[in-house]
DNA sequence: CGAAACATTGAGCCGCGTCAAAACGTGTGG
DNA sequence: CCACACGTTTTGACGCGGCTCAATGTTTCG
């Protein structure tokens, strides 16, 4: 568990006293827009998209968490965005009354979550790069880029990389509609530089290729 | 200065001892993505725009800095965005290192500095929306709004609202070009939203309807 | 086996980008 | 003070790319 990665046994125990640990069903929302934040999490197993919505129901998708993912690290009194279960998903939760206890006990363990807010806040800005100044394919290579590198810090597989998102997801998160998404991926798949085994796996041939496409923003 | 506003007057002369103070000229450029991180910045007059570029030359910025904000904070190593000042620019200057050190003997020094953090993923994570989500005068709406609800909180004039950034800034900014930027300003004014004194002064005459425009997803 | 959900493909249209020209504002020099 | 030139913004005309609407294909589950 990544939260945990900077701290001392004894620290360690202290976190596990005030963890709870949490299931979620595929679909089932963990925390909604606006909710109170009374608790923060880090993601075990299992994937969960961040979103935020328009009141006619438009939806941008902020980003996708990973086992080892925090979160709430953006927010200061309420959830600024939506956090529902892609698949089925395991978390611990802190409170974070109790959490800011520990923080203050044990600097490395706020340096840490700010670590991880700095990072969250570097993809934030990439991807503020590619929803505004990247075409429909150039999207797609630099998210599959992106994710397979991540999934590959998070010790998952990177290449036969795992889509358990919906092409809806994918959409929803470059800015995209479904049709185009998918007509993106067969540009990919004809011009070899992917294989799509089923919809929920690509396989990456020529990362090169696909980096030329991408523009190599993916840090 | 806003890093000090919640330091005693002991921690406040020993930040001012490691501060050094700096002018920049119209355009000119403060860091270049990539550059390593030696000094942090907090500005203290005029605007600078955050940008990344892509190897072909496309740029996306992905912020504006005014008087009040921090240069830094997002990076560990090196700069992830180029700095360039819009107009004239006042800053203070500090070195990481010494910096570092300080907010390790005055912690609420660090814990300022990382409620900034976390407000500026708050905003990213607004923009990735209105990036996405949102047609050109959507955009537009939301950028003007956001403008001059930051304008406001940083003691600067709210309404008649001055924008020093260029055309080209604020279409690199909504990732659009500059004449759609043009005809989304015209729009604006030809239904009596907004007023155009000059090209850099905006009056916001009907803020509940560039709300409804907006989306109202203004924080 | 049928139904439902999801993904892909197709056809047509509209909006934004592209290219081009005009208007505006500013500063410089005659 | 005017004339001119330059940069920026605005407006216009047009084409293309991505969205909309619709149909087909595929997989999963009851």
């Amino acid at each position: 568990m990544a939260v945990c990665a900077a701290l001392a046994d004894e620290e360690l125990s202290e976190l596990d006293k005030i963890m709870t640990s949490r299931h979620l069903a595929p679909n089932e929302m963990l925390v909604s827009e606006g909710d109170p934040l009374h608790r923060t999490y880090s993601l075990t197993a299992g994937m969960l998209r961040l979103s935020i919505a328009l009141p006619d129901g438009r939806r941008q998708i902020t980003g996708f968490l990973l086992p080892g993912d925090y979160l709430g690290l953006a927010d200061e009194d309420v959830h600024s965005s939506t956090a529902e279960a892609i698949g089925s998903v395991q978390l611990c939760s802190f409170s974070t009354r109790e959490m800011h206890a520990l923080m203050e006990r044990y600097p490395k363990l706020k340096d840490r979550l700010h670590s991880f807010t700095r990072s969250a806040l570097r993809q934030a800005r990439d991807n503020q790069m590619i929803l505004g100044r990247l075409a429909p394919v150039e999207k797609l290579a630099s998210f599959l880029l992106a994710l397979s590198a991540r999934a590959a810090e998070h010790k998952l597989s990177a290449n036969p990389l795992s889509l358990p998102m919906s092409r809806t997801d994918i959409a929803d998160y470059l800015g995209l509609t479904i049709e185009t998404v998918s007509r993106s991926f067969t540009k990919l798949r004809n011009t070899g530089m992917i294989r799509l085994p089923d919809p929920q796996t690509v396989e990456l041939i020529d990362m090169s290729a696909l980096e030329a496409v991408a523009g190599i923003n993916v840090h």
